[in-house]
DNA sequence: CGCGCCTTTGCAACGGGTTGCAACAATCTG
DNA sequence: CAGATTGTTGCAACCCGTTGCAAAGGCGCG
């Protein structure tokens, strides 16, 4: 079916050598024989066949994409950034769904049969664990929105959740909220545990504020608006740090359903700044994740470990920022 | 790197065509030599490389995955049920992210490069030829959400829109409206098309119904929203069918932004029946598309394409349904 | 025990490229 | 103009598997 080497060799005259140094950048070949190669190769529509090259060079230029949540719209946003990104590097994402099983083991053979590059895993909720697995497997690999670890044994790129539970907890205590409370992720994604550990710290220096933790099922709308719920009922506090969006927008669905409304009777501020965070109609007050800022630098990352490996494991954590909109009351002025 | 058929025949004291064959479904292996292998393979960790295997068997269980909006939520579902429908059938997607260059060619060329075995297409807005291209190129294709067309020449899976369009136009004519209008997406969409030429349709028989048309730039929230303000600005109709759900939010924030509601000023009626849509803070009626059967289907013929070329070109087309939420006013009663 | 048949096995060629090496040509140097 | 240098080219081996074919082995049967 496919145009082969050799038959573009035929056409041209010449061996099958000129016509794979003709497609190889910066092999020796001359004008003469390079415009017979084009020549045949344009007649009969030729393309070198990536796959039957990567026995040879062991390159395949095919990224493994691994991503466990496809109901977070910031996913989008993810998918959005990285498949360009690759498309830009002349690299292709081969995406991994993996939603059902997250036993690493399964989707590492599956890589390895294809033959990846490298792997991006790009995930807030699994454990440093899953691509350290890929990385002792000689796989070059970055974890995207990871947990960042003082010794680093696998590559990280994000954001540093501590830090920014200590930034909604200064932008709650700057509104003078007194009773404040966070309404976490899963209890067991890494982010939802530094987000937590962060906006406690954040408090240490004001002991007048009460502070309370809770937690959501998951990472979604419809468990931010059940925990917001039983929240409700057994008297919330005044605001709440929610660890995403998502769950913010469910819990201020949850608000305006019980007839209140935000930032009046509840404040909340929100974590990712996914694209209907600024939908007029949400409006929701929310600290920034730079999503293109991480995922630029895990392509740059995955790419230099692939062309010089054991370069040792890197932390690049990119700062983030509050996003004033209208769900947190206006600053007090005083601190 | 990577362990070998060569390493594991050596280690199990066998030919490699033996260990070549214990991989294989349906090849003849005694059960001693298989069993020799399988420990020799498990000990080297060995994994057959799928890339090599394609060059003599043709089939690199490598599918193309076509998008070309990602900013729409709907497509992270249409993600999420693709990869997971497609690795349950031991398939691996290929994404290619089409939103910069939409020259069939390009991405032709790059799939061929790596020898997939099919192609989907999943667009509501390409046209019919950009997934011609693939078919006439010898690729099994299929173009989900695509447009139907009565002598069909590419696969295609996906709703009827103009059916679409009439059951929107009924659900306004039931319900009493008297103004009423199209917020389309671009307007070169071929759903827009489609949703819009059936919208007109169904208002054939209600020469008392006033219907206008409009168009908002791309399928987005800003768009609609955009387009709602320019239209409350001249006048605005009693309801609208908006031709998409992202649309219809947008619109539905520039009418509360007026200070005016839904359905109690104006009614609105979507189409996708996105994941947000029902969420109570925007509870959106509007027509549902069963994206899940779309799916299905699509991988369904996209596979029973590769198994049996030169089948006919099919068109699968699932029925639509009104998902009454709170933006059209209830049943009048009459029709 | 010998024969024929079916299963299992290894050999070797093949798939579509790449690449080290040696032969060759072209250009440069003195 | 000879000799050295540099650049091109083709040969053949190799990458990692698969598979047609023939030889070898195992089995049942008379």
């Amino acid at each position: 079916m496919a145009v082969t080497l050799k038959e573009v060799a035929a056409r041209a005259g010449v061996s099958r050598s000129a016509v794979s140094r003709t497609f190889t950048a910066g092999a020796s070949v001359s004008a003469k024989t390079r415009a017979k190669v084009e020549k045949a190769a344009q007649d009969l529509g030729y393309a070198p066949n990536a796959l039957a090259s990567s026995l040879t060079t062991g390159k395949t230029k095919l990224i493994g994409l691994i991503a466990n949540n496809f109901h977070n719209p910031l996913i989008l946003e993810v998918f959005d950034l990285f498949t360009r990104g690759l498309q830009d590097r002349g690299l292709r994402p081969l995406l991994v769904n993996l939603s059902d099983a997250t036993d690493p083991a399964a989707s590492l053979r599956m890589l390895r049969q294809y033959s990846v590059d490298g792997v991006i895993v790009a995930s807030s909720t699994l454990p440093p664990s899953f691509s350290k697995a890929f990385k002792s497997a000689g796989q070059p690999d970055v974890h995207a929105f990871g947990r960042p670890t003082v010794t680093p044994e696998v590559h990280v790129v994000g954001i540093d959740n501590i830090a920014c539970g200590r930034m909604a907890a200064k932008a709650l205590a700057q509104r003078g909220y007194t009773r404040v409370a966070f309404l976490g992720g899963p209890e067991m994604a890494t982010s939802t545990q530094d987000r937590a550990a962060g906006f406690l710290q954040g408090f240490k220096d004001h002991p007048e504020i009460a502070v309370s933790l809770s937690y959501a099922t998951q990472y979604s709308f419809d468990a931010g608006r059940t925990e917001m719920q039983r929240l409700l009922a057994q008297g919330p506090a005044q605001a709440y740090f929610c660890g995403d969006d998502l769950l913010a927008v469910g819990a201020l669905s949850a608000i305006q359903s019980a007839g209140l409304s935000s930032p009046q009777d509840i404040g909340l501020i929100g974590l990712n700044d996914m694209e209907m965070a600024r939908w007029q109609n949400i409006g929701l007050t929310t600290i920034r994740q730079p999503v293109a800022d991480i995922i630029a630098a895990a392509i740059d990352l995955v790419v230099t470990t692939i062309d010089t490996p054991d370069q040792g494991a890197q932390v690049r954590l990119f700062p983030c920022r509050v996003i004033n909109r209208q769900t947190l009351r206006p600053l007090s002025g005083t601190t």
